[in-house]
Parts: structure tokens; sequence; C-alpha cells
DNA sequence: ATTATTCTACGAAAATAATCGTAATAAAAC
DNA sequence: GTTTTATTACGATTATTTTCGTAGAATAAT
């Protein structure tokens, strides 16, 4: 199973996201996560654990007899996938365009829109 | 079928970015142009505009026999909501870890990254 | 006016994603 | 040691999305 270019599914990357938040979990600790947000049976967390496996979206190993999952990429690696794919199919390839977008639509703190111009200033400088 | 908070599949975004393009269109044009990227058959672009059209996520009027279709959902609005849903699901709310995401891998010209620092300039103006 | 082309409508198949039930087995509790 | 609980494996079902074939009607071409 090549490590090529997966792209998670919806509930997929609802299971993703704890790995990247928890690190390593059992089935029980992430299907535990997940009903929080909505009920989910627990052999359904367990298959889609298996399915991601098979895909080699996670990786696992034994402690005991129970499976310890753990995202495969990097959280990184992935966010930047789907927002390749969110950029191309709905901001047809502009990244400023959708930056304004999300910029103009959320509040972000003024630590984090100094840390945004610092990279802009930076990207300014390379460009030199 | 109230115009709600409908999210286009990945086909019918396809569809939408042709739609938001180009203006209103005909089935024979999206097809065409869906074509270029990918093989489509033409009755299955005839029949995702139909279902997009019960799902209200475009209207269409009549040119003789063809049918004219159009985005309902101005372009700005989709994008946003496309946003939100990644931005929750892959970067835990966190506008600033997106933008800085995107940046990052994306090149932006100057204009646009100027454009971007206007935009943050005033955000931290009516922050005050 | 006959034939060919171009549409829409509609059903249904194929592909993909998500859910769960049951069985087997191991571990834990009693 | 027997019963209860927890875990994996796996098939099957359900739901959703995508694709296309066929039929019938309107238009265009010959």
């Amino acid at each position: 199973m090549s490590k090529g270019k997966m792209k998670p599914t919806e509930a997929e990357l609802d299971i993703l996201s704890i790995l990247w938040e928890q690190g390593p979990s059992s089935v029980r600790y992430v299907n535990d996560k997940l009903n929080l947000a909505r009920r989910v049976g627990y052999t359904t967390t367990l298959k889609q654990l298996q399915i991601m496996h098979e895909k080699g979206l996670v990786s696992r190993t034994s402690d005991g007899r129970t499976h310890i999952y753990s995202a495969e990429e990097g959280k990184e690696k992935t966010q930047k996938q789907l927002l390749d794919r969110l950029l191309d199919s709905a901001f047809g390839g502009s990244a400023s365009k959708l930056v304004m977008q999300v910029l103009g639509s959320h509040t972000s703190s003024s630590r984090e829109l100094n840390e945004i111009k610092a990279l802009i200033k930076k990207l300014e400088e390379d460009k030199l």
C-alpha cells in the first residue's frame, strides 16, 4: 500500500484530528473522543481505523491484545493536501483570495496577526 | 427545497466553479468545460445539474428547449462555507494557522501580499 | 418529409463511504 | 474455573455520490 497521496474522507479526518492532538491512541480512546461530538458505535470506529490502516493513513502497534494507532502522515502534510484541494476547486488557485476570505470572516488575535505579518515580511524579503 | 446550508459535493463544486467563472451556462457548455479536465458523459453532467437544481444550488431558465443554469449562492458564501468546514475539521478552528500554511506553501504576487497587509491593518484598527 | 442531431427526463447501475452486527478470542473479575 | 467484559476480525447493510443508458421530444440538416 504505497503511502501516496491518499485523501482522507470526512470521517477519517475526524479520527486523524484526534490522533494528531493526542498522539498514539487505542480504538477505545478514539471512539470515546468521537462520541463527545456525535454518536458512533465502537465497531464503526474500529472498522474505520482498520481501513485507514490498509490505506496507510495510520500505523499501529500492539499493546497486549489492543492496537495502538498513530497518524502516519504529519498533520501539516495532510493539511496542505486538503488546502491545495480547496484552493484549486473553490478559489481558482488564488492563495491570496483564500487568505482574504478567511481573515475577513474569522477573528484572529493580535498575536496571530503579528505572526502573519512577520511571515509576509519574510516572503517579501525573499522575493528581492 | 429550502436554500439552507447545502454543502456541495466535489463534483458539484467543479460545476459551480464553472458557473461562477462563466456565468449562466448550458449543460453542453458545462460538460465541455468539465471534459477539458476529465472524461465525463453528457448525461452525467445533465443529471448533476438537475440534482443541483433540486437541491437549490443552481437556478435555471429556458432558452428555447435548452436550460441555462446559474449558481444560486454567490461564490463567496459557498467559499466561506467550505473554508469553515476545513478550518474546523483540519485546523482546529485556527484561522491564522490556516493562513500561515497557505501563504507559506503558495507563491503570491507583491500586489496580493499588499492587499493582505492592508486587510490586516484594517483589522487591527477595528480592534482598537 | 425523412433522417440525423441535440436536448431533457428518469431510472438504475456502479462506485465510494459509513455504519453496525456477530463471532471468536483474550483478559479480567468473581 | 466460570462468568463477564473488552477487543479484533470480518461480512453485510445502509447511505450517499457519481456515472451512464435509454426513451421521447424538439430542432436542424439533407
